[in-house]
DNA sequence: GTATCACTTGAATGATTGCGCAAATGTACA
DNA sequence: TGTACATTTGCGCAATCATTCAAGTGATAC
């Protein structure tokens, strides 16, 4: 009672089973990549870096990026969305913050790994 | 004396100076930006989630993430490069583990973020 | 009111990327 | 030597994505 179509040759059954297993619990693997997503993409992640010394106004962010700044706004809606920066609107200009410590943990890890090699 | 053509209206100039800086002497922003797309991709996150539970032959892995053999070797071999996962030959199978423990905290770490929503 | 400024949004585009197919490599066994 | 199997690799296609342009929104100042 195979539900996959895909035939391949299964040599290690458990394990596969096992494995598949842990993939059905998993909270939302699509979940977690699309969260990933946010820190895999140079732009964004300098807008993080960026964050990570003050709150910014969406003109600052583009002087930094070196974006236009219809881009930014693309970008700082798509981190908006992933619950990873906030923004707090004054008079004409909107500030732009990191959310939580998450992405500081995170961009330290990476920094580990990378220095590692 | 300013290389940069973008022209925009910089608001907070300090406060962008810094972020500048701060972003020049970052050990490598594309680096950091090429580890996360590893893991920025729901089949390459399952190789992983399940790779975390045991090494694994490519035809098992194949079978657990539900994708051609062709497509996981190539999907595999970008995870060598970024010296994500190791690999081990012993006949006519290859074995594949990860490398490092880095990948697991990392993935803690998103986990909680999502379910703090 | 109108003009200007900061930002957002939708559409279009060029570049990137995930994937499968088919051919190639390499190993084991007859 | 030949066949069978596990994996890799090059190529091509379809889909996704980052970016820009142009138009739209909303707030301030005149």
């Amino acid at each position: 009672m195979n539900t996959e179509v895909c035939e391949v040759n299964i040599i290690h059954q458990e394990a596969v089973d096992r494995a598949k297993e842990k993939l059905s619990k998993e909270v939302s693997v699509e979940e977690m990549a699309n969260f990933f997503k946010a820190v895999a993409d140079p732009t964004r992640l300098k807008i993080i870096l960026a964050l990570q010394l003050s709150e910014l106004c969406v003109c600052d962010l583009a002087a930094i990026v070196g974006i236009s700044i219809s881009g930014l706004s693309h970008q700082l809606r798509y981190l908006r969305n992933l619950n990873i920066v906030k923004n707090r609107k004054t008079g004409k200009l909107v500030y732009y913050s990191l959310t939580d410590s998450h992405i500081n943990q995170l961009l330290s890890i990476v920094n580990e790994h990378i220095n590692e090699k």
